[in-house]
DNA sequence: TTTATACATCAAGAATTCATGATGGATCAA
DNA sequence: TTGATCCATCATGAATTCTTGATGTATAAA
């Protein structure tokens, strides 16, 4: 069952997920780790836009930040990706039975 | 790769879990189908408020619903939870590779 | 036919999210 | 030290989402 702390965090980590520039970044990412400046170039959006979308996918754990000389390089978290997966999956009917009773 | 309509889908059904309220009816039916009337008294939650995230689940696909009588009746789609779990899987890192370029 | 129930939908406002441009800190090169 | 680059963050406004209460339709019971 999704209660309490899952299900926020569910909530929180598909949040992240349900933006199309977003999106776009976690495929950028999959290739490989990359600065904000080359998100910039490869998604053709504004530095603060991205910086804006980072920071969600961040606090939602969903990529990792490397600071390295005057750049930041972030990559994917592969963990939480399979942590929502799995949490994703955990909402599939257990049931398949008729329904079990009805009082309205 | 997550492109077009794979991204736009992909947003779209992590927006309709992307909601704590919506998760919480997703848990009532994994259970069995359920109608609106015992999804409030279950989820301590207004009529309207109800149809309204229904509203977001069935439009994203994520659930089915069976006109009965005075009642409708709503069901988990699980193909279409099955799809999104494949979805956000493919989002995983294909490379463990270091990255191949730096251009900033 | 009248009344009650189940549900969708609408209208209005509150709250949240997103985009854009500006500012500032940190790092590095000159 | 000066200037440039990389990035986060802030402020503002636009857009979207969510909640609530009201209205309307369909079904079924009285």
């Amino acid at each position: 069952m999704l209660s309490g702390k899952n299900r926020a965090k569910t909530a929180e980590l598909c949040h992240a997920l349900a933006d199309e520039t977003r999106l776009d970044i976690l495929d950028q990412l999959k290739e490989g780790e990359r600065c904000v400046c080359e998100l910039t170039d490869a998604l053709q959006a504004g530095q603060s836009r991205l910086s804006f979308h980072l920071k969600v996918l961040k606090d939602a754990g969903l990529i990792l930040d490397r600071p390295e000389g005057r750049w930041i390089y972030y990559a994917i978290n592969s963990e939480a990706v399979e942590e929502i997966e799995a949490l994703v999956g955990s909402l599939k009917a257990t049931r398949k039975t008729v329904r079990p009773s009805s009082r309205c």
